[in-house]
DNA sequence: TATGCATAATACACTAGCGTACGGCCTGAG
DNA sequence: CTCAGGCCGTACGCTAGTGTATTATGCATA
């Protein structure tokens, strides 16, 4: 490993590692939650509806941070298997509105469950300090990202 | 935000920023490159390429960690694009191997350098100790993920 | 009131990834 | 030599995300 961090093998290690963490992460909870029968992302639509249900699909595509047509997409699925139902807004027609069905409601809290488990698995083997840096870190590099999109937009 | 590093809180605040950073930074670097007419994974197949030109279409499926059948459609739409082409194996008809056209060689020493200035942006603010320890996190999660994934396989 | 702009959801076309199944080819054990 | 099992690439079907265009509706303003 080069000694300078900002060598190019440590730009590159930093990139994949970030890469590998996150899709890894992804697959290894995906596969966690495979006996629920939900994917990650739908699991993301029910966990945020319980918390406010009845959203607007815009609003959910809004805090999934993801296009309105995949969070139409999603919801489609959803509610193919019936863990969802949308209700046409009555003072807006154009709207739609997303609730959950009450088998999503009795899943919620073992999804929780399930979640954390997994996370403290994930999170094994890392001390107070170690973790305060990472988040620090990645935040930084959060908002040098934002910065750049914004900068490049359009 | 919770003092115990291991609180609910921070285990979902450090899983949306990993999500986060890698989510934008594809986005970002799409981007940043999208004048070359290629997208990440496409860049990836090339740079990987540069290094061995003519690798088997499964061992450049190893490299990057992606399934054959995701590697052969990324190759469909690069050599559309007439950034690589087949060619049939001398002594083995079952492989394939890929090779780069001489635009891609062209293009390779540019987008080391797109790359590299992109890091430098995204990397800004973090001194080494904090980048040394990111690092170092990153690798302890992404052991326990690989630990995690090899115990659940099957 | 009428017009024109903004917004909600959707349609369409594309890239990318996953899992499974399959045909063609290689190879090693008998 | 044969053939059984393994490997290479691919077909198919699915989820998920992107961008652009379209339709219907709401709303503000002239």
């Amino acid at each position: 490993m080069a000694k300078n961090p900002h060598s190019i093998d440590w730009e590159l290690h930093l990139n994949y590692l970030i890469h590998d963490v996150s899709r890894l992460r992804r697959s290894a909870f995906d596969r966690c939650i495979k006996p629920l029968n939900l994917t990650r992302s739908q699991w993301w639509v029910i966990a945020y509806l319980s918390r406010e249900d009845g959203m607007t699909q815009t609003r959910l595509a809004e805090e999934l941070d993801v296009g309105k047509v995949a969070m139409g997409g999603l919801i489609d699925r959803l509610e193919r298997s019936a863990f969802v139902r949308r209700e046409s807004d009555a003072t807006d027609r154009r709207v739609k509105r997303i609730f959950l069905e009450p088998i999503s409601k009795r899943l919620v809290q073992k999804m929780r469950k399930i979640n954390h488990e997994f996370n403290q698995k994930i999170l094994a083997n890392l001390n107070d300090k170690e973790l305060e840096a990472t988040v620090q870190a990645l935040h930084v590099m959060k908002d040098n990202l934002l910065k750049y999109l914004d900068a490049t937009e359009n």
